[in-house]
RNA sequence: GCCCGCGUAGCUCAGUGGAUAGAGCGUCUGCCUCCGGAGCAGAAGGUCGUAGGUUCGAAUCCUGUCGCGGGCACCA
């Protein structure tokens, strides 16, 4: 596998059991690269303190113990006892040459496959999809790209928001206008308005002071929850116009997500009295103030008392804890999960901690099954606060996106009036729709971010179209060299130190992937892919291809400029974002 | 009140206990008769909120403190 670092910590591990004995052979050798070197190794600090000697002592019995001869020049023992380490060029050209040929580029298959059901997006039914979404889409839909590039068996859970009080007034509004009135139709296109047709009618904002309809609202939730025929089916049409709306956006996001993946809250109405059977029979469960709740270990609410999960309202009715609840065991003894992502809110943290803790102590949760929170941070206003839809019609999801498309637009109307009317469309919307998602993707997803249209739709810099050109200029050579009948090397050409850089940044592709697919933070992803374009574009400043005159050099440098474009495209997909062939 | 999180360059953000804390944007200086200038090379810009502590070594770990955000029983 061409990865330096994993080279060379195998190198100094067997090195620090000879020096030192087999018990060090666990040692972690901390490689990482260095502004000094190509790498280095500063394990020589924390064996310091084990053994009891010297750091520069400890790092010159550590360069006579290991051999790198094969890979790296010798090592230089520098500042407080690092070792830093130059790579041969030979090696690095080797290595290269290997990831070239590897269909995988150099991203290793898990020994054994996960199954990671992740759960992301969960829009609410008749209700508009705002900037807070996009984080969680865009990064779960990046996590499972990652997951399934690298072997794993994924299962999408979108967990919509299909269930529970507000639908009372959403199914007699729809009863009200119509169901193939213009107003249900907004459901399609503008599902706040009728959200709000609704809302207002049932709380008297509007000034009407419908309490009739108050009342008729209130009345119809348990009315469907019991599964009324005709209920259920005014409700299924409300879903269905909802799911329209959805794949609107999802297919304007280039988001994976489809009708398979829909296990809205409703999918586990079912279980919800049997979950709380069980917890009630296991003396996990006890009413409280009339509701029926779990007191998870390790949780205190006001007064030092025990906080509890509330699994079943004083009022017979169950709330979103039940549901999760009942999510977990399906997902676990149902999809046969090993790993459970949820990327959802930070400010739902506690009460996912208290689900997981409830759900180890009923015994559904077990240390045979990773179940973890992809906190996804708050978008802020201006104000240090939290955006709120009524803050702003600028916020709604679709409006953004074609905001996005249409500044790209714009630019390559002006930029390439050349190509045809239908590819610039194409390409404006892969820079549009990609800049939005690589501005979400790239900060950290649990980071609170400000929002800032500026940055969503920047064409320079740390953003989408950087990377998208960067691969653009390497096809547009590709077609010069195809057509001049130039044919790229095997081997990609490794001799100046800018394509030492690039082929180094290469070879990482595979370990950031995985970190990626195991940490579940995309952003990393982005890091590494910005770094190698730039690593790319600074050699292809410094290193002409076609008009090098040296045959095996041009074709060498082909190669590595081919080879970049793989792992680019590549990186990009893997982020849900597609890279046009020009631009 | 209690719990969680965050304070890093003018702005937006990275930063796995390791040397001189990094990007992008913005500002300034260079670079297109030359493979695509949505680019490249470079410069300026920091008491990492603050005060202690642990450590050979702290933006990173611990404690206090200030500021901000979020959460805390029948909404999801």
């Amino acid at each position: 596998m061409p990865a330096p670092e994993i080279a060379l910590t195998e190198r100094f591990q067997s090195a620090f059991a000879s020096a030192f004995g087999p018990e060090y052979a666990d040692a972690d050798p901390i490689i990482r690269p260095s502004q000094f070197a190509d790498f280095q190794c500063n394990a020589a600090m924390g064996l310091a303190k084990r053994l009891g000697k010297k750091p520069r002592d400890i790092a010159t019995e550590i360069l006579a113990a290991v051999d790198l001869e094969d890979i790296a020049e010798t090592p230089e023992i520098a500042g407080p006892g690092f070792l830093n380490i130059r790579l041969r060029t030979d090696w690095i050209a080797a290595q290269a040459e290997e990831l070239a040929a590897d269909s995988r580029l150099g991203v290793p298959s898990p020994a054994t496959p996960d199954t990671v059901v992740v759960d992301y997006s969960a829009p609410n039914v008749a209700k508009e999809m705002h900037v807070g979404h996009l984080r969680t889409t865009v990064v779960g839909d990046s996590i499972v790209r990652t997951l399934e590039k690298l072997g794993h068996t994924v299962v999408r859970q979108n967990h919509i928001g299909d269930w529970g009080t507000p639908f009372g007034m959403l199914i007699e509004h729809l009863l009200d206008v119509g169901e193939d009135s213009d107003e249900a139709k907004l459901l399609e296109t503008d599902p706040n308005a009728f959200y709000q047709a609704a809302n207002a009618k049932f709380t008297g904002a509007d000034g009407t002071k419908d309490n009739e309809f108050a009342d008729r609202a209130r009345r119809r939730v348990p009315i469907l929850q019991s599964g009324d025929p005709e209920t259920l089916a005014i409700w299924t049409r409300l879903v269905e116009l909802s799911k329209q709306y959805f794949h609107r956006v999802y297919d304007m996001l280039d988001v994976t997500l489809t009708d398979d993946d829909l296990a809205g809250e409703s999918s586990h109405n079912d279980q919800l009295e049997i979950v709380c059977k069980i917890l009630e029979a296991d003396g996990l469960a006890r009413i409280s103030d009339g509701a029926l709740c779990v007191f998870p270990a390790g949780f205190i609410g006001r007064d030092e008392q025990p906080l509890p999960l509330i699994i079943r309202k004083t009022g017979g009715g169950y709330g979103y804890a039940t549901t999760d609840l009942a999510a977990i065991r399906h997902r676990i003894d149902d999809l046969g999960a090993d790993r459970i992502a949820y990327v959802i809110g930070t400010a739902q943290e506690l009460q996912m901690n208290m689900v997981f803790q409830t759900a180890r102590e009923a015994g559904w949760l077990t240390d045979a099954v990773e179940a973890t929170h992809v906190k996804i941070g708050s978008v802020l206003g201006d104000d240090g606060k939290i955006l709120r839809t009524r803050s702003g019609s600028s916020l709604r999801l679709i409006p953004l996106l074609e905001e996005a498309v249409g500044t790209a637009r714009t630019v390559i109307d002006e930029m390439r009036p050349d190509l045809p009317e239908a590819e610039r469309e194409q390409i404006a919307h892969d820079i549009g729709i990609g800049g939005v998602k690589y501005a979400d993707l790239s900060t950290a997803h649990d980071s609170d971010y400000t929002f800032d249209l500026d940055r969503m739709l920047a064409l320079t810099g740390n953003t989408a179209p950087y990377l998208q050109y960067a691969v653009a200029r390497i096809r547009s050579i590709s077609r010069k060299a195809a057509a001049q009948g130039i044919v790229a090397a095997g081997a990609p050409q490794i001799e100046n130190d800018a394509e030492r850089a690039l082929a180094l940044q290469l070879l990482d592709f595979g370990p950031t992937l995985t970190v990626v697919g195991a940490e579940y933070e995309p952003h990393r992803l982005c890091a590494y892919l910005f770094s190698l374009a730039q690593a790319f574009t600074s050699f292809y400043e410094a290193s002409p291809i076609l008009k090098e005159s040296d045959e095996q050099v041009r074709a060498g440098r082909l190669a590595l400029a081919q080879l970049t474009e793989r792992v680019l495209v590549e990186g990009l997909d893997a982020l849900g974002v597609n890279a046009p062939q020009q631009m």
